[in-house]
DNA sequence: TATGAATGAGAATTCATTCAT
DNA sequence: TATGAATGAATTCTCATTCAT
């Protein structure tokens, strides 16, 4: 096992981990200080790599910025497929889809805030990805899968969007956590202790099954 | 009086006026642009004043977004605090909390863009601005009792904390309405057109009403 | 005398002047390295102010360059117009406008290395130089007028466009100095000693009046 | 012998002409953009060469200048001698030079774009170009051979420098095309058409022979 | 002979901010 | 109160050149 890595040094001319590297470097500048206060500079020292670098990868700051938030979408893409949301009953999918965008939402920060980022900028950056375009179709036809399933059963009411429901999913959490910064403040009281995170999550879950539910 | 008025033409020394002019103008630009990448130079040309005149007035450039960012919320405040909720039934108030944030947002997108920015900075201006501590707490204790009112009259459910319910009204807003750029690119559908509007409304009060009325 | 000068000091605050310094030493800094091998860091030592001050008046490295072009143009214009050729009989106007060509080109090599570089970059800061375009005009018209002037008392011969005749003068003096450097390697021999200068200037005249006398 | 060739691919380990197409791209680049302006870059892309390539044959951008400065004068030197001017009549032979060397120039732009950034750079390219020194003499002898003959027979004038003609036989075409941008601007006439080409080139030949012949 | 990866020094340009009037 | 002039410190980006293979 140990001598498996010792056979694959840590290479200096290695440009996929160079590229890695840069990528995530990237990401977390970016997420702290937003795509105009990010620092090409400081996106360089965190990498360890040479300033030059980026640009021999990357091209300019904006190309940088887009493939940081191409990878982001990517991430975020493959961790719902990996969801199985099919198998489980509708009250259930819904139920874990609810936790999941808040439990993914809580441990990428820096999603949120690139997507805050690339809104300021009216999305111009992913508006010319080639792969963003179709990414969320899957997600939203399985949950209108899910809904109509449940619809059926009679479980659930009918005539609900898909689309609305995902975006209200992910808008609970991500206001929540987004602006977790400003609520504290004004709010006088700390929303991200261990209790008020459990408190939030039990909400958003009656909010949105208290919706989907028949009654 | 009124020769006064006559006697100061418009343009000239009227301090009161230069320094709405420059907030307003700034708070276009921090808004277009965040806080990183707001210009000093662009603010000036905004307001066709000069850029000295916003140092003499704001001494900096986070001085001048942290005396943006106070106006922008006491100008929320002052508007949820003509709705007199207290004098509707529970359940039309909250519907009317609903819409009124709904429309508060879509006519103020600087406020949410600010509200973005704020938060990428870790909410630093509004922690030492004085009276942003206190500003929300008059319509959190509201909503309590509106809350009480209907769970005493049997209409509500029981157990909903009022800022919980309070960040989730703002939250479906606020994210559908913020995000409005990437969410169009990515679900490859207009957002904003009208129809798409009203549905959201509509979407939103059921959410909500489906949440706190008892069955 | 001397005290006017003190009566005006140098002053530091002083557009004009500063501009002016600017263009001058960036003539130089353009005549010595040509557009793309100026430095803007040289063209503020040279002018000991600030480099910011450079972008503050002409923008970026282009428009300054545009800005010395146009500069350098008037300045010969106006030398142009002081000849008085007008005054001359035509064989003598055309001899005194051989000597004006090739004195100006020597005493002012920059103005040479100045458009060399303009052709160089296919003079696209001229093309949208409005006061550009009609600046040669006047002379040409009057170089007609004396070519016509020389046909009808029988000392010039006819048929002589004066576009292709200026092209000419100027030529002749252009050539030999602003190739001088490569010149004199090849042929092994000084071009600019003051004996090769005045036989250069002989032969141009011998060779444009030769042309233009009838016989 | 032949199949030593087939043996080795036409793009693979072959010096001379890897040496060749990067002279070739290197010519069309610093014709383009001047020394200072010429990426090392857009040599490699133009010669479908790696960048590594250039600094092992050439060593670095200067040399490398030199080279292709020095291929250029070789071109030109080589086309001229196969002039064979000494077989002709001697006005025959002056015209022949003038309409050669418009006819070189016109088609070899890029030699005369050459030309003007060695001045730029003070010569110092071929300064040190052990070859460059012995380059012109033979066809300035040959030129003076032919004036001496031209006079011998009454043709032509005496007294004739052939390094001042010489001189300005090139002055003339060089200038016309080398500065060609901005005159067509200044002059708002297009000096490339066909029918300017050819009124220059007989207005050439009229201005030299006008000079050489004896009246 | 050939090439992709990497870099330091430098270049243009930007920006918040201050000076002088 | 108002403003044009001036600046130092960054900041993005470029470029010739070298390294490692």
């Amino acid at each position: 096992m140990s001598n498996l890595k010792s056979k694959t040094p840590v290479k200096t001319r290695d440009a996929e981990r160079s590229r890695a590297v840069i990528l995530q470097a990237a990401l977390e500048e970016f997420a702290l200080f937003g795509l105009g206060g990010a620092r090409i500079d400081r996106i360089a020292e965190r990498s360890s790599l040479n300033k030059r670098l980026i640009y021999y990868y990357f091209s300019d700051k904006d190309q940088l910025f887009q493939a940081v938030l191409e990878a982001a979408y990517e991430k975020i893409r493959e961790s719902e497929q990996k969801l199985n949301l099919q198998s489980l009953l509708p009250s259930a999918a819904i139920r874990k889809l609810v936790e999941f965008t808040w439990n993914y939402y809580l441990e990428n920060p820096a999603f949120l805030s690139l997507l805050n980022s690339e809104n300021l900028h009216k999305a111009r950056h992913i508006e010319d990805s080639p792969n963003a375009l179709t990414l969320n179709s899957p997600l939203i036809e399985l949950l209108g899968e899910i809904l109509e399933k449940g619809r059926a059963s009679g479980e659930f009411r009918g005539g609900i969007d898909p689309v609305q429901l995902y975006v209200s999913i992910a808008a609970l959490s991500y206001f929540y956590l987004s602006n977790n910064a400003t609520l504290s403040v004004i709010f006088g009281r700390d929303l991200m202790t261990p209790k008020a995170q459990s408190e939030r999550l039990s909400h958003m879950c009656e909010v949105i099954l208290g919706y989907v539910l028949r009654n």
